[in-house]
DNA sequence: TTCTGTGCAAAGGATTTGCATAGAC
DNA sequence: GTCTATGCAAATCCTTTGCACAGAA
C-alpha cells in the first residue's frame, strides 16, 4: 500500500536486535508472539492498522495464533523501542516502519485510502521556525495532506465520460 | 484555550445569518438547542471538544438543557456549514470557529494540551508544490507541531530547580 | 399537518484492562 | 521459582443510531 520510493537507510542491526535490546534494557522477556509479529511486520514495508495485521496473521485454530490483545500491547511497545511509528486516520491506528527508515510525510488518498510517502527538508526547517517564534520545544510533528491521487483522478475521469456517453 | 493572535478577517454575516441562509438551501429548520449552541461556540474563540461544551452548558435539569447526541449531530452541521473546521487529537474530536477566521495550523503542548495557532503561506506554498510533484490533487492538510510551550518548559525548570536543592 | 429535530438509551467501533494461566529467564 | 506475557472476555471511551415524541414551517 506504500509507495516506498524513500530507499532504506543502512543500519547496524536487524528490528528483532534492537527488539532485544530494548526488552533487556527494560528487563522485559522476549516471546513467541512478539517474534512472530516482528518477523511479519518487517517482512515489507507498508501502513496497516491492527485489523489488516490480524487478517494476514493464523486464525484462532493455529498454534502460532496471536490474540488481538497481544496485538495491541506488542505494537505499542514496538513504537516504543523506536521500531514503528504509530498516527491516526480516521480514527483507527495506522502504523509503518521507523527503524532504519527516513523520516517523511504523507498525501492521504481520500477515495482510495493509499498513503504516500514524502520527504522534505524545507518542511522540518519551516517546523522548527515556526516552532523558535513561538518558545516551543519540538518534539516532533504530524503533516498530512489529504486529496485525490493521481490513478484516483483518472478513475473518475473515465467513470465521468461512460456516464456523459449514456 | 486557544492563543487568538490572528485577527478576525471582516465578514458580511454573522455566524446565525450564515447558517439560517445553510439550513434554508437545504430545507432544514432552525431550533432553540441549535440557537443555544451557536451562541456559545461564537461567544469566544476556542477550541472545545463537546465534553468541555457539555460542561459548560445548562444541566439536565434546566430547559435550556441539550442532549449529548444533539450536540454530535449539531456541531457535525456546523462543520458542513462551514463555521466550524474539526479535527483529532488523541482520538477525540476537537472543533475550532472556522467561519470569519483565517486558515491556520497549530503547536500542541503535550503537556497542558494547549494548542498555539499560527499561519505560514509558506507550508502552503510547499503543500501545493508536493501535491504538484506527486500528480495529486488537493483538498486540504493537516499539520501539528508538537512539543512542549514556553510556559511549560519553564514551569519544569522550576520543578527541577527545586528537586536538585532537596 | 407534515416532516425535521430532540432526548434518551442502546448500539457500535476501536482500544484497554482484569484475571487466571502459560511461559521466559 | 519468580515475575512478565498472553488470551479471552468484560470494560471503557467516544460517537452514532433507533425510536417515540416535540416542535418548526
Amino acid at each position: 500500500m506504500a509507495d516506498s520510493s524513500l530507499g532504506n537507510v543502512s543500519v547496524s542491526s536487524t528490528p528483532l536486535e534492537r527488539f532485544e535490546e530494548f526488552l533487556q534494557s527494560r528487563g522485559k522477556r522476549m516471546t513467541r508472539p512478539q517474534r512472530l509479529l516482528i518477523d511479519h511486520v518487517f517482512r515489507q514495508h507498508s501502513h496497516f492498522d491492527v485489523d489488516m495485521l490480524l487478517d494476514e496473521l493464523p486464525q484462532r485454530s493455529d498454534s502460532d495464533h496471536v490474540g488481538r490483545a497481544t496485538v495491541y500491547r506488542t505494537l505499542t511497545k514496538f513504537v516504543e523501542a523506536g521500531l514503528l511509528r504509530a498516527f491516526t486516520l480516521d480514527g483507527r491506528t495506522v502504523y509503518e516502519h521507523d527503524y532504519g527508515y527516513p523520516q517523511h510525510d504523507h498525501l492521504h488518498c481520500t477515495e482510495c485510502q493509499r498513503l504516500i510517502e514524502f520527504q522534505s527538508d524545507e518542511l522540518i526547517r519551516l517546523r522548527d521556525e515556526v516552532a523558535h517564534k513561538n518558545n516551543f520545544r519540538v518534539s516532533g510533528h504530524r503533516f498530512i495532506i489529504s486529496g485525490i491521487c493521481h490513478d484516483c483522478v483518472q478513475a473518475k475521469r473515465r467513470t465521468k465520460r461512460k456516464v456523459d456517453l449514456v
